[in-house]
DNA sequence: TTTTACCTTGAACGATCGTTCAAATCCAGT
DNA sequence: ACTGGATTTGAACGATCGTTCAAGGTAAAA
């Protein structure tokens, strides 16, 4: 009656991620989790620990396939700016139809969690930061491509796209429209090739 | 022993509401609500009929409080937008410091629910887009006391400011500086006295 | 084929979940 | 002071929560 095969750990990894992504953390029971993983407790618990631990795992998935995302907009182009706002589009637009959120699920995972959880709020935090350091990787790039003035702050910038996707995402969630999240996303990166304008 | 005296309800529904703020729905107990309160079970389920009656009292307090918020910082001014920029600053700093959480309280629930709260999810967006609604008046008033060119589309002016609120309170929650959010709302209005330059 | 180490299974545990309701209590009207 | 309708109380309910573990199954070594 059983089957008893080894799971595979990339597949249960990709469906939980999937599953706490649109339920959120305290939402999603161990009990629907092991119906989408098709695990039973015990192997659950052998493998991940915890609730916590195949979280932890969820949360390190998902950042590794935004990063990943990023990656593939922006290398091999010459217009890095080019590539952030296709990056953009493709992340607040084209997943709304298609990823279990249109959030973010880092953001919707700090805004969930409080200190009762603090190791996986500390992660989620973490995981921000990287991507946020991606951003402002590629606005280096930017510079080199001569598509940002040298006097700009990546730093400074990089938080500010941040920011504005943790925003767009979630204004995302309140609009069944696509035409205004372009138009909104067209508003940000204002001018041919860049940017906020002012500064 | 008991006192069994009639329950203020404004006082239930203040403190009902910031638990729920701070906890999110599903991770606020009834049993964590009735101590919060200070009302045995029958009578919550008397007046509020279930833990979505009373957390929809709870996000109509919260909304009614912005709302308020907002028209006192707007009121009696001769700067529309100086006083946007304010109630910027007071929203996601000051509150940052007394408030149960950073993030808006209607941007958290849009964010943790899906539609297996339908009814909830959806009055949390009429909300917003409400206080949306209360943004385009403001830029309204802007406009005719001068700080806005009269061909400024208010109405997507708004929509613009609405999503970069609910980007800086939830990018609030992964910094402690307070400087870092100054700068970003200084950003956000940057020339004097108004606006995202660009269009 | 038998042994052995590892993995999976699924029943079961105590705790906690949202909710109900009969009994106790309060308070306005007489 | 008494009554009667409205309100509060708190024990209790069934369901579900995250988690544990002895038992059973699998696959590679001997």
């Amino acid at each position: 009656m059983p089957k008893a095969t080894r799971f595979d750990h990339q597949t249960v990894v990709e469906k939980a991620t999937n599953l706490y992504w649109e339920k959120g953390f305290h939402a999603t029971s161990m009990r629907h989790l092991q119906e989408v993983i098709d695990m039973r407790p015990g192997s659950i618990y052998a493998s991940f620990g915890s609730k916590e631990g195949l979280f932890r795992e969820a949360l390190q998935h998902y950042a590794d396939l935004s990063l990943a995302q990023l990656a593939i907009h922006t290398q091999n182009t010459d217009s890095p700016v080019g590539a952030l706002k296709m990056f953009f589009k493709s992340v607040v637009i084209d997943s709304r139809h298609t990823a279990p959120s249109s959030m973010c699920m880092l953001v919707k995972t700090i805004s969930e969690l409080t200190d009762d959880n603090s190791e996986l709020l500390a992660e989620a935090k973490r995981l921000l930061s990287v991507i946020e350091q991606s951003l402002q990787d590629i606005l280096q790039k930017a510079k080199e491509h001569g598509e940002l003035s040298e006097s700009e702050n990546t730093t400074r910038l990089a938080r500010y796209l941040q920011m504005q996707l943790m925003g767009l995402r979630a204004y995302a969630r309140t609009t069944d429209s696509d035409a205004l999240l372009t138009q909104m996303i067209d508003d940000i990166f204002v001018h041919e090739p860049f940017l906020l304008k002012s500064r």
